[in-house]
DNA sequence: CTGTTAGCGCTTTCAC
DNA sequence: GTGAAAGCGCTAACAG
C-alpha cells in the first residue's frame, strides 16, 4: 500500500514520464508547451488527483502569494459586525477576487502586539481605521506595499474622506432649524474610555489624524458660524459602535428632564443615530418634531426604514475598492479623497 | 550600497556569528537555547530589521500555514453585508485568533468554478451554506480537514441547527392567533430564480439538505396541525437576502387589495421580516393588529428597534465558534446540532 | 546547548 | 519544444 501522501508535481512528472518543468508550464505558462501535451497533463492530473501546484511551495519560489491582508483596527469580531467595516471589506474583496487574489483578515488586536506570524505571507497590506500611533504599522514586514484607510501615515498612500467638511455640511443643514439645545454624540473622542457625558476632566485624542476630531471640528465650525457657542454644546462620547454600548449612554441622555434634553443630536455614526431614534420612539419622543437626529455613514439599515435617517453617506465599499486597486498597483499609490453625499432623510428634514 | 533585499534568517546568522538553527530556535523553541543567546538574537534581529521567519518558507517547510479558509456560498460582497454570515465569521475569527490562526476568505463564486490557487495554502476549510451539490467541495485539496456548516455533506463533520423544528415552533406560536390569510415568504426555495409569488410552474429545490425546504416543512407541519390546508397558503420567494431584493416583492404582496392581503407573514429571515415591517409601516398597515410578522435568525437589527421582531434566534456566532473549534481539532469532528430560541417580540406577540 | 545538513514543492534559467 | 539542476527561506534531525 502506498503512503497516502499528497501527490506532488514531481510524482506526476514521473508518472507521466515527462519533466517537472512541463508540468509546471502546463499549469502556469500554456505557451511554453504543445497544446497536446498540455491537455494530456491536465487531464491526467485531474484523473490522478493532483489538484495543481502547492500554494506554499509556489509562493516561496515566486515570492508572491496572491494574498492581500486587511489589518482591522478592532478585533475581527467587532469589525465583522460593523456595517461600515463590512461594506469596506466588501469593496476590497470584490476587487481582489476579480484579480485572482484572496483576502486574509488580520485583527489589529490591542494596541501594539505582534501581528500573527502568518501575516507576512501577504503580498501587501491594507490598514483600516487604525490609530496613527499604533505600533503595529512598524511591525508589518518592510518592503511590502501598504495602503492606509481613514487616517494618514507618513509615506503611505491613503484613501479617506474629508470628515470635517462632511460634518460641517450636515451640521449646517441641521442648524437651519435653529435648535435650542444641540448636542454632539462622539465616537471614541476621548483618550480615556468614556461612555457618557464628556467632562473637562477628559482629554481629547490629538486633533490630527483622528476621525472623531475631524468630525468634531466640522460640527464646531458650523455651530460657530450659526452664532452658537461651542463651549455650551454638550459633548457625549461612546466607545464602541454597537447597540449594546450606545444604548445606555443615549438612554441617559434622553432621560434628562425635558427642558434640559437636547432637541438636536449630531451623531458621529448611523449606529448611534439609530439607537437614539429607537430609544426616542420607545419614550414617545417625536422625531423630528421634538428631537432631530443626524447620523454619519449612510448604512443601508438607516435608509431602508421609516423614518429614514438624515445622514452623510460615505462610500465605504468604494473606499475598499480604491484601496484594493492601489495595493494591486491598478491605481497610482497616492492620496485619494473620496466624495461624500448628504442624505436628507426624515429624522432631520 | 547593499542590495535592499529582505533580510533572511541566514543573513542574520552570519551577521551574529551563530548558526541558523539557533536563530530558528530563538523564534520557535525557546527551550532549545540559552536565554542569554535568545535575548541577544531577538534584540539584534529587531535592531537589524529582521521581523521573524518568513511565513512562506516556514509553511512550506512545516507543512502548516496556520491559516484556515472559510468558503462562503455567495460572493464575498454579499456575505460580508449579510448580518447572519458576518456573525458567523465573527465566531470563527474569534476562535482562530485565540489560537494563533488567521482567516482567509474564499468566495464560493458561481456554482462550480475552481477555488483560487492560493486557497490550498490553508490548513483546513470551513464551508458555509453551500448547496450540497456544489462541485467546489471536490475541488478543495484532499487530505485536509473540512467542516461544513448549515448543510450536510457525506463524510464531513457538520454544524447546523434543526431548521424544521425551529420553524415548526415559531409557526405554532404565530398560529395561536388564528390568522385568516397566512403566507410564507421563502428564501431561495425554487430551482429557477423567482422573486415574487411561487406558482405551480416553479419547481422547488430538493427537500433534502436545503435550509429553505427544512424550514418550509416546519411551517407546513404547524399549519396542518392547526387545521389549515397548506395548499391554500400562498408561497412567495426571494432570491437574495437584501433590502433591495426583498423590497419589491414585499411591496407587491402588501399592495394587494385588503381582503386578499395576508394577515400573517411567516418569513424565512429577519431581513425579509424587517423589510415587510418597514413597508407595512409606510403604508399605514398596523403591526401586529392588521399584520403579524415573524422572522428567522435573531439578528441584532431586529431586536434593537421598536417594534421588536418576533423571531427565532440562531446563534450564528456560536456556529462559527464550534466550526472553528472542530477544524482546529479542539472539538470532536462530529455532527453538531445547535439550539435555537424563540424570541417573542412585538410583531407577533 | 550549538552547528551542519537535507530537503519541503515548486519555478525558472539554461542547455539540448 | 523539452529536460536537468539550482535554490527560494526555513526547520528538524542529528552529530558534536
Amino acid at each position: 500500500m502506498t503512503p497516502p501522501r499528497r501527490m506532488t508535481l514531481k510524482d506526476l512528472a514521473r508518472e507521466l514520464g515527462v519533466s517537472t518543468a512541463s508540468i509546471s508550464n502546463a499549469f502556469n505558462r500554456p505557451d511554453q508547451l504543445s497544446p497536446t501535451l498540455r491537455e494530456r497533463i491536465l487531464s491526467e492530473a485531474a484523473r490522478l488527483g493532483y489538484s495543481g501546484p502547492d500554494a506554499k511551495a509556489r509562493s516561496l519560489r515566486t515570492g508572491r502569494s496572491r494574498i492581500i491582508a486587511v489589518v482591522l483596527a478592532e478585533s475581527l469580531t467587532y469589525s465583522l459586525n460593523d456595517a461600515v467595516a463590512s461594506e469596506f471589506l466588501s469593496g476590497v474583496a470584490e476587487v481582489l477576487d476579480a484579480h485572482g487574489h484572496t483576502l486574509l483578515l488580520l485583527p489589529g488586536r490591542g494596541h501594539d502586539s505582534q501581528p500573527a506570524g502568518s501575516a507576512n505571507i501577504a503580498d501587501g497590506f491594507i490598514v483600516y481605521g487604525l490609530m496613527p500611533n499604533n505600533q503595529l504599522l512598524n511591525r508589518l514586514p518592510a518592503q511590502r506595499p501598504i495602503v492606509s484607510v481613514d487616517f494618514d501615515v507618513d509615506d503611505c498612500p491613503t484613501v479617506h474622506i474629508d470628515d470635517s467638511e462632511a460634518s460641517y455640511h450636515i451640521a449646517c443643514h441641521a442648524l437651519k432649524q435653529q435648535p435650542r439645545r444641540p448636542a454632539i454624540i462622539n465616537l471614541r473622542l476621548t483618550k480615556e474610555a468614556c461612555n457618557g457625558r464628556v467632562t473637562p476632566e477628559h482629554t481629547l485624542l490629538p486633533n490630527t489624524s483622528t476621525i472623531s476630531r475631524a468630525r468634531l471640528e466640522g460640527f464646531h465650525t458650523a455651530l460657530s458660524e450659526h452664532g452658537l457657542d461651542t463651549q455650551q454644546v454638550p459633548l457625549w462620547n461612546i466607545e464602541e459602535n454597537t447597540f449594546e454600548v450606545c444604548g445606555p449612554v443615549l438612554a441617559e441622555l434622553l432621560d434628562q428632564p425635558e427642558h434640559q434634553r437636547p432637541d438636536l443630536l449630531l451623531c458621529m455614526s448611523d449606529r448611534i443615530a439609530l439607537t437614539a431614534l429607537t430609544l426616542a420612539e420607545q419614550r414617545g419622543i417625536r422625531v423630528p418634531e421634538d428631537l432631530r437626529i443626524t447620523g454619519f455613514d449612510g448604512i443601508a439599515e438607516g435608509q431602508y426604514r421609516a423614518p429614514r435617517l438624515t445622514t452623510v453617506r460615505q462610500d465605504s465599499e468604494g473606499k475598499g475598492r480604491v484601496a484594493a486597486q492601489m495595493i494591486l498597483g491598478l491605481l497610482p499609490a497616492e492620496q485619494q479623497l473620496l466624495k461624500t453625499e448628504l442624505l436628507l432623510g426624515d429624522t432631520c428634514p
